[in-house]
DNA sequence: TTGTGCGGAATGAACGTTCATTCCGTCAAC
DNA sequence: GTTGACGGAATGAACGTTCATTCCGCACAA
């Protein structure tokens, strides 16, 4: 019970520091509003953070670790790639559309000054179980012979210009729109003959 | 002469910003450090720009402006419409590996809140051709029938990702991992049969 | 059951710093 | 001599962070 106040008093002021970044940005949020609006001191942030720049970065690695996990969910290392390809895919977007904020700040903050390298090498590490898929797919001749590199940039970037032109634009992005998109990425990684 | 001196001086200012933007951020340049660097005096730069936002901005649409015009260069409405895209894309890409201060100030301060959106509408109105040509390869026939701005996002996702993996994980982006890149895309949105 | 003492969580006023912006004396151009 | 561009010191507001103090819940003595 008393470790539960706690943890919930840190989330608590790492969802206030969410909702207020996205909303005016990294350094148009001071502590002092955070404060205000979590309904802390200010001084208690840092009892829970040594600075601004680590609540920051906590931030970005908890937000992380939700995206990686929203994208894993369900997946069964079965089925055709393309299949497995579609369901990974479409676990990202959705999880772009349904959690809007969560997208912007790390979008909009991954490659700020502010968050530090150790934070940006973590994601990839993280990543990990994606690039076996992608490293395997290649292997099984699923995909093209492509880098792997370029390879996230054909699938990861879609997602990122369409989640972002959903959510600036109103651009609906419906299940169809979805749907087709996957299709034209796969269409990107994949060799002509596949179906 | 006068105007010359006048514009240079603004045009210094500007190149000054985007130089410590892209090093520091928006919030941790100070006016009077780009007045140091720019070498003229604080106060100077209020002669030329009513204030900080001001100066983002406009150095915001200067930039857009160079970009659109690299896209642009050399284009000509002949040959297949495989060979314009294929023009179009690598135009764009290799701007944005040329120019990487200008790339990563535009990507990360686009949907930043301090960028109006005036100066983001005015983008829009800038890409009209490129818009035009993607309307009339869909009437060809040539690329699938998708929405304008799922075309958008296959096509401009990629170049944003590469280019960022480029410039921030060192993997570099030689004219072969290009040309794979831009053949990848146009398999993503053209039909397969599309040779 | 009640009263007392204690440890650490929480607080927010205060501090020192930093910043955007203003203001004014200087100086070059004509 | 007049004009206006210029530099940079001055200004005041706003910020992150600190710290002396308060608050709270529990343990235990009586």
């Amino acid at each position: 019970m008393i470790e539960n106040q706690a943890t919930d008093k840190r989330f608590l002021i790492l969802e206030t520091t969410l909702n207020l970044i996205t909303e005016y940005g990294f350094h148009a949020t001071p502590i002092s509003l955070i404060a205000q609006r979590a309904g802390v001191g200010a001084g208690t942030i840092y009892r829970y953070f040594d600075n601004k720049e680590h609540l920051i970065n906590e931030l970005f690695t908890a937000i992380k670790k939700r995206v990686i996990k929203a994208m894993l969910k369900d997946y069964r290392e079965e089925g055709t790639y393309k299949e497995r390809f579609k369901h990974l895919w479409r676990n990202l977007i959705q999880y772009c559309i349904a959690h809007p904020k969560e997208f912007q700040f790390v979008e909009q903050y991954r490659y700020a000054p502010f968050v530090s390298n150790m934070t940006r090498e973590e994601t990839f590490i993280i990543l990990g179980p994606i690039m076996q898929f992608f490293i395997e797919s290649k292997r099984a001749k699923a995909m093209k012979d492509l880098p792997l590199y370029t390879i996230i940039a054909l699938l990861y970037g879609p997602i990122v210009s369409l989640a972002k032109l959903h959510l600036d634009h109103n651009q609906q992005l419906t299940e169809e729109r979805i749907d087709q998109a996957s299709e034209a990425c796969w269409d990107a990684v994949s060799y002509k003959s596949e179906k």
